[in-house]
DNA sequence: TATTAATAATTAGTATGACAAATATATGAA
DNA sequence: TTCATATATTTGTCATACTAATTATTAATA
């Protein structure tokens, strides 16, 4: 086991997750879309699961609750989200996509689909499952007590 | 080709490159190595190829220059490299480690080694050939008139 | 109940990343 | 040679990460 050799990994996959956000937000930017790549992930989640806590949307979108306080903030600033007080914890907000929200995520999905496809040209079912068995090995394999 | 399934690949991609990261620098702060990750980059090429200019050393760190230039000054604030002038191009500097900079990759070397093959846990040879080949192939199939 | 510990969200500070614009210098063409 | 263009670096701005610390509120416990 060439100890040398695997240590790419970590360089492959930084360079690569950033090439797949620069190009998708270079898309974004083209078509005015009028947000960011994360500010999407964001609004697709909420789409899909209605009225999230700030903790619960965190969790989903992968993101740790400074950075989301941030892009929520963006979005309600583009009022595509607003914060409701939930009613059974007043520490916490529920985030309610608006209907100018939930317009743009109809409107985006497909076009999005499509240029997410683009990375996939020549790579197969199989690229697929192996990418994601791998993936997330890797992401278990770094589990920390808190993270 | 149910391309929602494959739309998961940049989610999961983004998700596994940031906790890569995110491992190593708490094992690099936990072991006081006084660096970043990204640090770290521009030192092992800079021991492996010896005084690049700051262009290059973009290139083979995969950075773009204006955060290669912060790097650098980062690097400079903490005396292990230094500019030096380019004698054949005066826009240009070659970057140059110093020897507390070589002392440092040569004491980090092989504990930041260790900490790279933990990602590797049941995974083997094979897999890591799936995994270069597919990411290879997104990185080239997002290619950008100017890379 | 009173106190302590835990939690949700925010804020602050530093590092990185992308992009655009500015500066200095080099190169190529008229 | 002179002028236009290209290149290497830097600076500015905004967005995203991660850490630590703060605030308000809730939960747990003595």
């Amino acid at each position: 086991m060439l100890m040398k050799q695997y240590n790419a990994y970590s360089f492959l996959l930084d360079r690569t997750a950033r090439r797949v956000k620069q190009y998708a937000q270079y898309q974004f930017n083209c078509q005015q879309f009028g947000i960011t790549v994360d500010q999407w992930a964001i609004l697709k989640n909420l789409n899909q699961y209605t009225d999230l806590s700030q903790k619960e949307l965190a969790e989903y979108c992968g993101k740790d609750q400074p950075t989301l306080t941030r892009i929520v903030d963006l979005l309600v600033n583009k009022k595509l989200v607003e914060r409701r007080a939930n009613p059974t914890d007043r520490r916490s907000f529920v985030v309610h996509l608006t209907a100018a929200g939930k317009q743009k995520v109809e409107t985006l999905s497909g076009e999005i689909s499509k240029i997410r496809m683009q990375a996939w040209k020549n790579l197969n079912e199989k690229d697929f499952g192996h990418l994601k068995r791998i993936l997330n090995t890797i992401y278990d394999n770094l589990e920390m007590e808190h993270g």
